[in-house]
DNA sequence: TTGTATGCGTTATCAT
DNA sequence: ATGATAACGCATACAA
């Protein structure tokens, strides 16, 4: 009784088939075998239901077919979301996910990631906020929304182009006099392009805007203020507002509210993230949309091709605009609302 | 140049710190060792930034600290609140996640729990819809929501209270004929009860009530259906309703909407979960909150407890009712909108 | 083509 | 108390 409990080896099968342990690797390998023995082998593998002990494999391979993905957690709708894709695209390289959630904890992150760095995963994802992140060259490393140096990739959506094609949307809807919402931390991310993009959309269209930039911390109160101040009569005098994210959007839309403006006779709002009620119902407010799909792939793609020539510092994949019932948009309404419906 | 790229190992450490390797080893893992050794050898890792290998730990040990969660997907709020609270606990205990995305593919279901199985991870815990799900006893394996059998632990909320809350609920504010609205699969899991609580709390308060159930392939149109033909002259027959869960009630809402009914004023209506905006804003319907949290601590404990007497078969935690703007609740308005606002 | 032996990084059992 | 050595399960170079 030496190891009743414990699960099959290959050394059982080995015995169970009559044959040595190295022709039970090379059966499970598909190396080549003689035909007898690996019906043999098979056999014995279906018979005691073995199965190879992978951490043992990756103890001489240096290799354990599992990533780590860092988030902060998985509680917000977007990174939710790519946890979901990034788990199906590994899924198809038959690659295993630890889930790392961070809580935005600078010291966290940096802990999960020396975890990963000694060979214990293959490679990690991450998205983080700390700063002073270290992380070893020789870790294959995947960033998101945040370039994190030369030699790391850095995927994203094409921020700055979103908050461009916020601006023409508005524009294009009829507004004449705009605001940009957000609400952030100091670090410099991608995201933050949003905001460039926004500016720059309006200058060229020649639509006069405002901006309204709040700190981590600031209380939600501020933007109720700053929307306040801009009533005057019982009206709004932005006839357009454009959100960081759909998050604060949905925010703003409850506070227009409650001062008593409509949405979006009065005021249209555009937020950013195209986050759906319930992760697959229908968009919440009109929104631009990131691409979480394939930026999922794209995370995947870059961390596991072997043999890049050079692995890109920055790719930034192309956003959409859709309708959600916070912009004046009566033709793609009913086509629109119905797609998003299902799935 | 041996093993220049590889991380640095136990080995290296004694070489540098010019100690035998079980010395090293037992300065790791905290065992007596003198102290100019000791000094010695925690120098030699800091210097080569050493950590052990997990893998190589867990294969002497058969013990990897990882445990696998198998859940449908993260995108539906209800799993990846599940997800977040359980890697947290997890966390906690220095456990590691290996998160396992079934999509609701009972073969996926099986697939994962095999991989797991051999001492690849310490336990499972699965909320699984695979009815035929096979899980070796030696396993540690905790059920969410489904009872897998009278050794397997499961966990849910107890959903039978939520249904008779529910219906006290309805019948406290005013409600004389109710209704219940469930969609989901023929198979047999707590959520189910549900039901069952709801009648029996519309029973014995003497409330009217009626009940469409749904399978799960049936489009939602059967709903809006339904709720149409109850509608005579404008007015909604019901004055409640209780919907299986807040994505339900949320497509409910919508309905209703579109039939120019008022929520609450002429139908209130109470969902199940307690899904909230955004994952940490406002609740988006009056609901019956499971115990999330509450619900992840016990799946970790039940899960990594040794020496348990007996684990339970199945343990119900328990739900309370949040306000969201669906039911008619003045007194509570205030203070419950206040509370949820943050975190 | 098949079997044998060694090593991956760690822990634990020995002598010393 | 410390150092050497075997064993965990697997892959592979090498011998048969």
């Amino acid at each position: 009784m030496k190891k009743e409990t414990s699960a099959p080896t290959m050394k059982d099968v080995a015995r169970e088939a009559g044959v040595a342990l190295g022709t039970v690797s090379k059966v499970v390998n598909g190396l080549p075998v003689g035909d007898s023995y690996k019906v043999r082998v098979e056999d014995a593998i279906r018979k005691l239901n073995y199965q190879v002990n992978s951490y043992a494999q990756g103890l001489k391979a240096n290799k354990t077919y599992t990533i780590a993905l860092l988030v902060p957690n998985t509680i917000d709708p977007f990174y939710s979301s790519l946890v979901y894709y990034i788990n199906i695209e590994l899924l198809k390289r038959r690659y295993r996910m630890l889930l790392c959630t961070t809580d935005y904890n600078p010291q966290l992150e940096q802990e999960y990631i020396m975890m990963a760095q000694n060979n214990k995963v293959d490679g990690i994802i991450g998205l983080t906020y700390n700063p002073d992140l270290t992380v070893e060259e020789n870790t294959p490393f995947v960033a998101i929304d945040r370039s994190m140096g030369p030699k790391i990739p850095c995927v994203a959506c094409d921020n700055f182009a979103g908050g461009q094609l916020a601006a023409e949307k508005l524009a294009a809807l009829g507004c004449k006099n705009v605001a940009f919402l957000r609400i952030g931390s100091a670090l410099v991310n991608e995201p933050n392009k949003r905001k460039a993009g926004f500016e720059n959309g309006c200058l060229s269209l020649g639509l006069s805007y405002e901006c309204k930039i709040l700190s981590d911390d600031d209380p939600y109160e501020e933007f109720e203020r700053f929307l306040s101040e801009h009533i005057h009569n019982g009206k709004i005098s932005f006839d357009g507002i454009f959100c960081v994210t759909d998050r604060l959007a949905y925010q703003v839309l409850n506070t227009l509210h409650k001062l008593h403006q409509r949405v979006p006779e009065d005021v249209q709002l555009i937020g950013f993230d195209g986050i759906r009620a319930f992760g697959s119902l229908d968009y919440r407010c009109s929104t631009i949309v990131q691409p979480v799909p394939e930026m999922a792939e794209m995370c995947v793609d870059l961390l596991l091709r072997e043999n890049m020539m050079m692995k890109p510092p920055l790719v930034c994949l192309p956003v959409t605009y859709a309708y959600g019932g916070t912009t004046l948009e009566a033709t793609y309404r009913t086509e629109e609302s119905h797609a998003h419906r299902q799935s």
